[in-house]
Formats: structure tokens, C-alpha cells, sequence
DNA sequence: GTCTATATCCAGATAGAC
DNA sequence: GTCTATCTGGATATAGAC
């Protein structure tokens, strides 16, 4: 009894997180609006009505992804922070590693082009712009941080540390995006190009 | 009569120009598909149906619209490549000029916005997407040329100068895009973090 | 849990009066 | 040219049979 219980807790479970790999690629590629139950549903390989058994609207299913992909993201870049090496290394290595991640990952695009389309848009739920508003500056804040400490030890170029982490993530953002919009036929420029933005000469 | 006529077409053309700009504006924040006719009407002053007086669709408006942004951009790289000023002087001077545009003119990022929006989504009619394929590669294009003849004077860093046109292009436009998702809110990073990456040490 | 059928709504586009 | 009223299609969400 309580052992079927359980399988079909697990198995509503996993029928969940296929509806979320679906909605996220049709999410990242066409937007909320654009973006029809059925195609979804169809993407799954169930009929339109059933998905409403494991998610009461599509609001919902956007809202539940944008939390994990800002969560994901948080994550990594807290990942990154707690890295016991020098401040401008964790700079080096975050970048060559995302250079290859969006060469490779179409995955991590889909998050990008997920986010960006979210972000560059007004017309989204309230629930998910809150959303928005809470989590987006978190990996800018660290990155800040990060830049900071660089400057400390004497490794990373002066200025404001805030922009220089916008400027981080920006260029990063801006590749990702033009990367997903080439389908992935894009080769990524040579990565001390966007280091040496950072590093002091000599570093 | 004659002269009726034409205050007549003149009449129309500036209440065209007058949707094309609403229409770009709800176009950017909100996406093709959030935005609906009943807004951008609205936002003209007039009713909804009158609309089809003067654009036959949705997708009329938003072609025109697309047309006009690449048109302005490819214009623009068209007149820095024409410029009688050695090639890395078009890459610092074009960088200086951008940022402060992208701090200042909320055009401009309106244009930089509904063209992410634009691309970013392959929902968007097929006529559009069309255009979208036969423009957006010039600019690149253009910068691509100035970093090689940098590059043959001595003045530009090593490196295909297709990827050093991604990068530059890339990196504004994140920059773009954030600045107008934080509601024009963020100071700029400093322009030669940005020119750096391209010119030659000693420049 | 799964499907088909359907109620309901909303937005694009049209028709027709002024 | 301008408006109001309406047609029409399509999509969300629900109902109900299996």
C-alpha cells in the first residue's frame, strides 16, 4: 500500500520534471505568449487536457522555471566565491569554463535565452517578475565581490567593482545569446580576450 | 484639389510614423505576442478598429518595425567604416559614442531591446525572420573589416577578426540590454575596459 | 491517470454606420 | 477617416467518460 504510494509520488514526480524540460525549451525559444499548452503537451507526449493534472496553468509551469534556472545560476556563482584560490583565478577559470559551457552546453543556452527573454519582458506574470527582481542581482553581487577581493591582492584592474562585474556578465550574456541565436554555429572568441579585461597587466 | 490630395498622404504617413512609434515601444517591452492591437491603438489615442486603416496586421507593424531597426544600425556601421580616421580610431571612438548612447538615449535601446526580443524568438513570422537572416550579419560584418584593417596597421590585437566583431558586438549589446531591463538606471563601465580588448598594447 | 469534448474567453480582423 | 458592433478562430482551462 504505502510502498505504491510512494512509486506514484515518485512517478507524478518525474512526470513533472519531463513538463519542465519541455516547457523550458519551448519557453527559450518562442516566450510565454508564444508558447502554447499544447505544444507542450504534445513535446511530452500527452494530451493537452492531462497536463493540467500536474500544473494548474501554464503561469505556473514559467514561474516554477525561472525560479530554477536563477537558482541554478546562484548556485554556481556562490560555487565559484567558495573556491579556495586567489580571487583573479577565480575569474580566469569562471570564464574559460563558461566559454566552453556555451560552446557546448545547449542546455546552459536554453537558460541564458530563457532568462533574457524573461528579463526583456514586461508582459510576464508579477509573480515571475518578483521573482526577477529578488534573485537577478545575486551572481552580480558576487562577482562584485570577487572583484573586489582581486583588487585587495593587487591582481585585478582599479575601478568600480560593480561595473566591473556588469561588464562580466554582460559580455557573458550578450555570447550566450548570440551563441543560442547561431544555433550553436558560433566559435567563441579566445577567452584571455575577456580575462585580460580584468587581470592587471602582468597578472 | 492636388493640394488636398497631397496633405491627404502626408496626413497619413505621419499618423503611420506615429503607430510605427507606439508600436515599437510595446514591441520592446512587451514582445510580438503580449502586445496586443488594442495597446498600441490605445497608446495613439485612437480605436482599435481604425487601426486596419492604416496597417493591415500585427505582423505588418512589426515587419516595418524590424526593417527600420537593422536599417538605422547597418546605417550606422556603414557611416564608421566611411570615416577618414585610422581603423582603431573607429573602434575607440565608436565604443565611446555607443556607451553613451546606451546610457542616454532610450531610442536606441528601445531598438536594442525589440531587436533581442526579435531575435531571440523563433515564434516571430517567417517574413521576419527572413529579414532578421539577411540583416543582422552586416554590422558584424563591417566591424569584422575595420579589426582587420586595424590589424594590418598594426594598431588591433592578434585573432580572427570575425571573432573580435562577435565580441565587440556581443559585449554592447549585453550592455544594451541590461541597461534597459534596469530601466536606465546603470552607470556604464568605463569605455577602455572595453577598448582594451581590442587594441594593440601601447596604442 | 488518461483521454475526448466542450465551455469560456479573448484578440485579430472585418463590416457598416456616420 | 473614425467609430461601434460583430464575426471568427484559437487557446486556456474544465468536465466527464474510461
Amino acid at each position: 500500500m504505502s510502498r505504491n504510494k510512494e512509486q506514484n509520488i515518485k512517478m507524478r514526480e518525474k512526470k513533472q520534471e519531463l513538463i519542465l524540460k519541455e516547457a523550458m525549451k519551448e519557453f527559450a525559444m518562442k516566450g510565454l505568449f508564444a508558447t502554447k499548452i499544447k505544444d507542450i503537451a504534445e513535446n511530452v507526449g500527452m494530451a493537452q487536457g492531462l497536463l493540467y493534472h500536474y500544473y494548474k496553468s501554464k503561469e505556473e509551469i514559467y514561474i516554477e522555471i525561472i525560479n530554477n534556472a536563477f537558482d541554478k545560476l546562484i548556485e554556481a556563482s556562490e560555487s565559484l566565491e567558495a573556491m579556495n584560490i586567489p580571487a583573479h583565478e577565480k575569474i580566469r577559470r569562471s570564464i574559460i569554463e563558461i566559454l566552453i559551457t556555451i560552446e557546448n552546453s545547449e542546455e546552459f543556452n536554453q537558460t541564458c535565452r530563457f532568462i533574457a527573454q524573461a528579463i526583456n519582458s514586461t508582459a510576464i506574470p508579477s509573480e515571475a517578475q518578483r521573482l526577477i527582481l529578488e534573485k537577478r542581482s545575486r551572481p552580480y553581487q558576487i562577482i562584485g565581490k570577487i572583484m573586489q577581493e582581486g583588487q585587495s591582492e593587487g591582481t585585478i584592474v582599479e575601478g568600480d567593482p560593480e561595473q566591473l562585474a556588469v561588464l562580466y556578465w554582460t559580455a557573458i550574456n550578450g555570447l550566450a545569446i548570440y551563441q543560442v541565436s547561431n544555433e550553436g554555429k558560433i566559435p567563441m572568441p579566445d577567452a584571455n580576450l575577456l580575462i585580460n579585461i580584468f587581470l592587471r597587466k602582468g597578472v
